[in-house]
DNA sequence: CGTTAATTTGAGACCATTCAATTTCGGTGG
DNA sequence: CCACCGAAATTGAATGGTCTCAAATTAACG
């Protein structure tokens, strides 16, 4: 796939749950912004640091992580094209959490003046902007739910339903088949199991015939039993059309 | 204490992060609004419900929780008096969450469209209003670490922190003495343990001498050991003056 | 002062972890 | 194109933290 060079991935999903005229597109596509290459695994912002930007996920996946004093990491979104990694981070001034890459990516760095210019001027993109981090909030508090009461089984396939479910409406794949580049250790790290139990868990699903995962690529064979697996209710990420 | 008659708990919260005019702290206290008291465990909003408002806590403790479909509860943030307790629902239109009161509370009630109305034609106040729902968002992500990667006792003991610690800027308590109405149950709810090992691990708590918890109301006996078993790091809760 | 809610205690079961070893996969260089 | 390497995935067995279920005790409240 050819590289991104402009910001219309944001453009075309702020259009999605914002009304969004010409000019406001044209407004948006006109933010500076530069453009930065990052390898595997590479930190986007550090916990602690000061921001000074807002950085848009053009190509590749990215994730948010913090790291316990014990040395354990729990991850805390992932990230998929045309999201704002480093939103929250950089409206408040200083970090609060670790932004890392998790494979090949490509970011739009944007100077936060220059969003915040943006949006004091432009009610319907300020509006699009904020509900983008309210959304983001609502995952988060559903993460809550997912590591705090369900087991190990509901965890994973609550994790893949909304992976999948994300994917799916950014366009990316087809016939319930997907790139999915995240580690065992990622997802385990995301969901608050080990590894090894990731390990057997993914095992269990695949058994029972709900997907197909090998290779990086992620097959969805029983969306709906899936989706009972992981008590999975997409209100959550409010995109109801 | 007497019962709150107006938005002033508000302003006095807004004031600490954000630099209002005397035009704004005006402003806001002109904001109309429906006073309304609830007894213990009522529900204040539905998870699915479309929301026409936005509901300030002005006395009394609430919450916001999940219901699960196998009956399992995970409560997802507590509040005290002053913060908003359903600005993210308010702002998204459909309730991805249930808030409840905790004890007897009284709210006042504030149309989204007035809200909306002053944030429009007020970027101080859009901004203070906007970093509520970011700090909102950052404590979530908090939660995420708290439940997924930490063990029971560092669990209780960071959930003591931060409400120590919020508790402790509101102005509420003194000489490390508050009111604290939770049960052991809902301790249990907001950290995903049974109240049976919530239990035995506040005694542990107690039995090393860090708090002292009982009849409702919490002392800490030692806060740096507190913060070192909970792994507490104020940085998220982003109050630094 | 009775009644219900909340806390406390005990014992056994289980889900997930730990630790270690093995196998497979993906990428790289000869 | 195959040999090699480190990373990722897989397997096994033993341990352990937390849960479950029940019963007893204490506190809260009208």
């Amino acid at each position: 796939m050819l590289d991104v060079h402009d910001l219309s991935p944001l453009v075309r999903r702020w259009s999605k749950h914002s009304d969004l005229s010409a000019q406001d597109r044209d407004a948006i596509l006109a933010l500076p912004f530069t453009r930065k290459v990052f390898g595997k695994d590479a930190y986007v912002v550090r916990e602690g640091q000061e921001t000074t930007d807002c950085t848009i996920l053009l190509k590749g996946f990215a994730f948010r992580q913090k790291l316990l004093r014990d040395g354990g990491r729990q991850i805390i979104s992932f990230h998929i094209p045309s999201e704002f990694v480093d939103l929250q981070n950089g409206l408040l001034g200083v970090a609060d959490h670790n932004v890392q890459s998790l494979n090949r990516c490509e970011m739009a760095i944007v100077p936060r003046s220059a969003l915040m210019d943006l949006t004091a001027s432009n009610p319907e993109i300020r509006l699009a902007v904020w509900i983008d981090t309210l959304i983001d909030a609502s995952i988060f508090r559903e993460w809550v739910v997912n590591v705090g009461r369900r087991d190990s089984r509901a965890r994973i396939a609550h994790l893949l339903c909304e992976l999948v479910f994300r994917l799916k409406r950014s366009g990316a794949g087809q016939n319930g088949f997907f790139d999915f580049p995240l580690t065992q250790e990622q997802l385990a790290d995301a969901t608050g199991l080990t590894a090894v139990h990731t390990n057997r868990t993914l095992q269990s699903l695949r058994r029972d015939k709900l997907i197909k995962l090998n290779s990086g690529m992620l097959t969805v064979l029983d969306w709906e039993a899936l989706c009972e697996a992981g008590d999975f209710d997409e209100l959550y990420l409010h995109q109801q059309v």
